[in-house]
DNA sequence: TATCTTAATCGTATATTTGCGATATACATT
DNA sequence: AATGTATATCGCAAATATACGATTAAGATA
């Protein structure tokens, strides 16, 4: 029964829930936020920082590479991260339209 | 072994990350733009407005207030809703300070 | 009181996510 | 060539999320 209905929402609401989404796990705004502070880019030492397997780490990457806030070279035989600012930008935007209307009506709101 | 993990994180990266899950869905991005859209409090007029049985809504509906991003009281039979909107000033304070460092640092990216 | 309307909750089926160990792959080093 | 290191992927188990119909509860109306 459980059939999968969210094509049936618009283009925009599926890739804001979609970015919300990759960032709906801890682990992940950790591995962000590591990625936020070091400006250069980081391999493997991420599994370092984070109390998670490496395959666990390696999967949650691979998540935020596929959402598209970070990207991914192959640099010998390690892997280098970087945020994707772009990304990020957009979805600020997204956000911002979503509730530009709210700013403007906020008093009137009953409850 | 699946055990949950997540208290393994600070409370700032579960708050945010609690914050992105309650708008990980299409169908809660949506009632969040039918609630900011219309500046007086809704009940259920969202169940005609989306695709999704009235149980189903309800579901939704339960867990964006359980994230605190949307509050909601009883009108007689009805159950009226709102958008809380210091909570996404709170969501938009936390995205900042995790990512202010890489505005900074940002031209150094290397991927 | 009997009935209707609105909305929450329960029970259930299915889908997706999370996490790990094991394995595979790819480059480096000896 | 053999070994070591770094990462991605596979396969599995457990946990969570999604969705619906049925039921319940509470107020409104006849």
């Amino acid at each position: 029964m459980a059939f999968n209905k969210k094509e049936a929402f618009t283009i925009k609401e599926q890739e804001l829930a979609d970015f919300a989404k990759a960032m709906s796990h801890p682990a992940r705004i950790a591995i962000l936020k590591i990625l936020a502070q070091r400006n250069e880019c980081i391999c493997g030492d991420i599994v370092n920082e984070l109390p998670l397997a490496q395959s666990t780490v390696s999967q949650h990457l691979k998540e935020l590479k596929n959402a598209g806030l970070i990207s991914g070279t192959i640099d010998g035989p390690r892997s280098c991260y970087c945020i994707n600012w772009k990304a990020f930008e957009k979805f600020n935007a997204g956000m911002n339209s979503l509730f530009d209307s709210l700013k403007i009506k906020n008093e009137k709101a009953c409850c």
